[in-house]
DNA sequence: TAGATATATCGCAATATTACGATAATAACT
DNA sequence: AGTTATTATCGTAATATTGCGATATATCTA
């Protein structure tokens, strides 16, 4: 039916799986390296970097705001946006102890 | 359109969104956490431990097992799914390099 | 071979996502 | 107040995802 059973999965499992739907595009994972490796928080010249409308780059952008990942602070005419501390170290975590709980070396079958 | 502009962005942007993809629904994550939990590798007793149609579970097992990170094996009139090494392995190094790229406590704006 | 068991696949319905043009909203400047 | 620049939101179309019943497929056992 397109509508996940939410209710039925754990709080954990269900924050792991809409932190990892954050990064689940392209264009979101390409909005994350450009505001890790261009440390001065930046606004729209994503628009220009990415290959996307300007309303579609606001469409990502808004997805990353809501899970709590990233933030925007407005700076004039323009607003600048960066990683969220709390949210970004939330979400780090989370992916992290579900990534490490198993080293790829484990035999099976 | 629903249809994501895949060949605009790089190869390992597009490579961490799908695993990321593949972690972006409870009941995947439940999955990936029971294989990692039940080292011996397990087959449809998920079908049993997930609050999920049969089908269901079916279908998310093969998302999983075409973006590479598990692997079944057909073990008499059961099929045995655990990690795969090796794209098990990519998976975590690719998310671990975005993840481990912004250390939660960089400051901006 | 016939049944029983376990998975996979098909087909469909409901909902979500992706994308963008058009337009609104906000803030600076004149 | 009017203009310009920047970002957000709305509306819509195309496609993807989620979920499940029904059915097919494959393997074991009697």
């Amino acid at each position: 039916m397109g509508v996940t059973k939410t209710q039925n999965f754990t709080a954990t499992q269900n924050k792991v799986a809409s932190y990892a739907k954050a990064l689940a595009h392209p264009a979101r994972v390409a909005i994350i390296e450009y505001l890790v490796k261009n440390q001065t928080c930046i606004c729209g010249d994503l628009v220009e970097e990415l290959p996307l409308a300007q309303a579609t780059v606001s469409q990502h952008l808004k997805e990353l705001k809501q899970v709590g990942i990233i933030k925007g602070e407005i700076e004039g005419t323009s607003v600048c946006y960066c990683l969220d501390e709390k949210g970004w170290g939330e979400a780090r975590e989370m992916l992290l102890q579900v990534l490490n709980a198993a080293l790829p070396d484990k035999r099976c079958c």
